[in-house]
Parts: C-alpha cells; sequence; structure tokens
DNA sequence: TACTATTTATAAG
DNA sequence: TTTTATAAATAGT
C-alpha cells in the first residue's frame, strides 16, 4: 500500500512478515477503539500471532461481549425445534435478562438525549422533566459537596491561622526577627498556605469546573 | 483524519454516526482481514451496534478463536478446577448478564439523580455535564417537534379559511343571511376553528408544558 | 450513494 | 527504531 502497493496474500519472508504483523496489528487496534469510541460499538478484537501469541482488545468486558455474541448466534441459529430439557427455563431467563438490558439501553440513551426520533411530544416533555428532575438533584449534591469542601477548608485555615499566631508569639518572643512567616507583602488575612498541603489542592476542587478560587490557588 | 481532523470521541449527530460506523466498520473489517491473510493470523472481530446490530468477522471459526481464546485466558486465570457441564456456562451467561442489568441500573440512578452518596467531585461534573448535554438534546427535539407541529397548524388553518371563505360566498350567494358561520364577536381572521376537529386539540399539543397557545384553546 | 480533499496508515529503507 | 513516499481510509459534502 505504499512505496508499492503490495499484494494481498501471505507474506513469505519471515522478517518482513513479523514487522507487518506489528505494525497492521497495532493500526487494527486502534482503528477498533476508535469505531468504538466514535459510534458509541462494542468491540471485541482477538487476534493470534502465526506464532501462536495472544492479542486481544475489547471496548467493554472480554467475556460480556463473547456472551452477547453467543445469545445472539443462538438466537439466529435456532434450528432446534425442541430444546429438550431444563433448557427451555435456562432460554426463558436468558430471555428476560436480555430483554431488561435492552430496555435498560433504550432507557439510558433516551435520558442521555439520543434516538429520541419516535418519541411523541408528551414523551419527549415527560422525558425532559425527568432529567432536568434529575439534573437539579445532581446539581444540589454537588454544590452541597462544593460547600462542604469549602467548610472543611475554612475551618483549617482558621485552625492553621490560630497555630500561625501562637508561633509568632513564640517567635517574637524568643528572637528580634520582626519578619513575618509568610510570604512578605501577603496579608495572613487574604492568604494562608497550608504548611501541611503545600503543592496539592484537595483532587475534587483542583477542577476546571471549580468556579471559586478561594484564595488558596494551586502553584501550578 | 479529512477535510478537517476529528477528535475521537463519540458523535453525537445519529446519522453521521450511523454513517461513520458504516465505514469505519467496513474498513476495520478489511483490515482484520488483510492482517489475518498476510501475516498468517488468527483473528475473530465482534462488533455490535449501538443499536444493538452484530456484525463479525473471523479467519476461521468464530467458535474455534473464542474457544483457544477462552484457553488462553484459563491459563492466566485458572481458579476453576473442573467445570463440570455446560452448566457452568449457562451460570455464567446468566451472571454476565446479571451484572450488566446492575451496571445499566446504577447508570440510570444516577442519570436520575439518584443514589448519587459516594460519587466524587469529578464523577459529579461530569455526570451534570453529561445530563446537560442530554437535556438540551431533549429540548432541542421538543422545540422542533413542536416547530413542525406549529407550521402542519398552520397549514391547515390556511386551507381551512380558503375553504371557509368559499362556503361564505356561496351562502351568502342562495341566501339573505348574513350572519357569519363562525361564533359572533370573534374575527375570523384571528380564530378558525376546525370544524373536523371540534372539541379535541392534537394530543401531543394539549400539554402543560406547551407555551404557545396557538389561539385554539382547547374547550376544557 | 458517490466524490474528493485531507488525514492516516504503512512498505520499504 | 525512525523516516519517508505513497497508498488507503475517510469526513464532509
Amino acid at each position: 500500500m505504499v512505496r508499492q502497493r503490495i499484494q494481498i496474500k501471505r507474506i513469505d519472508n519471515l522478517t518482513a512478515r513479523q514487522v507487518t504483523f506489528s505494525k497492521r496489528r497495532r493500526g487494527l487496534f486502534k482503528k477498533a477503539q476508535e469505531l468504538s469510541t466514535l459510534c458509541d460499538a462494542e468491540i471485541a478484537l482477538i487476534v493470534f500471532s502465526a506464532t501462536g501469541k495472544l492479542f486481544e482488545y475489547c471496548s467493554s468486558s472480554m467475556m460480556q461481549v463473547i456472551e452477547r455474541h453467543r445469545l445472539c448466534s443462538e438466537d439466529i441459529g435456532r434450528q432446534d425445534k425442541h430444546p429438550p430439557h431444563h433448557t427451555q427455563r435456562e432460554n426463558h431467563t436468558h430471555a428476560m435478562l436480555a430483554e431488561e438490558i435492552k430496555e435498560k439501553t433504550a432507557e439510558l440513551r433516551h435520558l442521555k438525549g439520543e434516538e429520541l426520533v419516535g418519541l411523541s411530544m408528551e414523551d419527549l416533555v415527560k422525558l425532559e422533566k425527568l432529567v432536568e428532575a434529575g439534573l437539579s438533584r445532581i446539581a444540589k449534591t454537588k454544590g452541597d459537596k462544593f460547600m462542604k469542601e469549602i467548610g472543611i477548608l475554612k475551618k483549617k485555615e482558621a485552625l492553621l491561622k490560630e497555630e500561625n499566631a501562637k508561633l509568632r508569639q513564640k517567635v517574637a518572643g524568643t528572637s528580634e526577627d520582626e519578619t513575618p512567616l509568610l510570604e512578605q507583602g501577603i496579608s495572613s488575612e487574604s492568604v494562608t498556605r497550608l504548611s501541611d498541603q503545600a503543592g496539592s489542592c484537595p483532587r475534587d476542587l483542583n477542577n476546571s469546573d471549580t468556579f471559586l478560587q478561594l484564595g488558596l490557588p494551586c502553584p501550578n
């Protein structure tokens, strides 16, 4: 396919074959994963090299996909008139479970605003309300958590300030050095560096969506 | 990858997603088969579209490859001493399906703003974004549908008005009665009662969330 | 579905 | 492995 178009037939030269295998295998896996991501597909890819080495990729769980595949194949090739034994019941259970998965998958899509064609106006309005309600709960939970974090940080700040004040007193008592412990030019009222956490903001707040800065910027 | 480089992330637009899926799926299968031929590899590729349709390729026999894969995986994690029968497999399938249901149920709860305790700030922010995106898609779909309905109704209105006018002319020609057919005091310009639908608004618009009244209130 | 301008993959070195 | 020239794939139309 390059420098010179190649024939799609077995490469005789061992080295060339191995090199090509390695390159194309990588390409194939990349494409598989891109397809999965772009199109929301569930993909399983199993590759055995000529030497028997296994390479695999799966967008979710290999077992899960293989099971799903088995179920589908079963459905297609159901020519066995009489599923003889208890398998009758097994199949029934499978069908139920599969149905449930299908329903839940559809509902998930709807909640995510996908596959909406075919929904009636009424359905859409209901769905919108449902999602709005969910969103407000999520926002509230987020807000609560956020406020709690702020509370904790403020408490820490107060404690450290107090400690700081005490230390400053001690220092003042044992030395003539009047230089404050904090960086000069920045009031200790407006900024308190948390000495035991210097250089690391709490992960949950170190997020681009966090819209308040708390006056305790991360040093990054 | 062309005309404009695309991000490898889920394609939101349904049509574009389906088109891309179709194209890339073909490409992927071609690559798989080329690799298999060129390098003498044994390859199995299973693809489920977002809508649940199964596509598969296998250089030999799917069962064979899956079995070989199972053996390899087993070698890695051999904990099951003696898988007695096929019931093992049945149970396994059940477990997988049950697990999938569990996952989907949890995701549904989250999208509905339930069971949020335990989620990190990061999770919450992600979730909020996801739901917001879904909501906006739903709202857009609803709005589009709504506008379409309005268009249809307006067209109907125009047609009926025209018909009305003609009928009125006829009536005027055959009788001296000057009383309009419509309720007196309401201009036929602003209200046209759809005679064949009197008393029943289209169901989809008879909803508290419908914010325009169209000048055709339901008599309830 | 078919067409291209581009990007991506890759054969050969 | 890394580099290139070129073939192949594909996003947008």
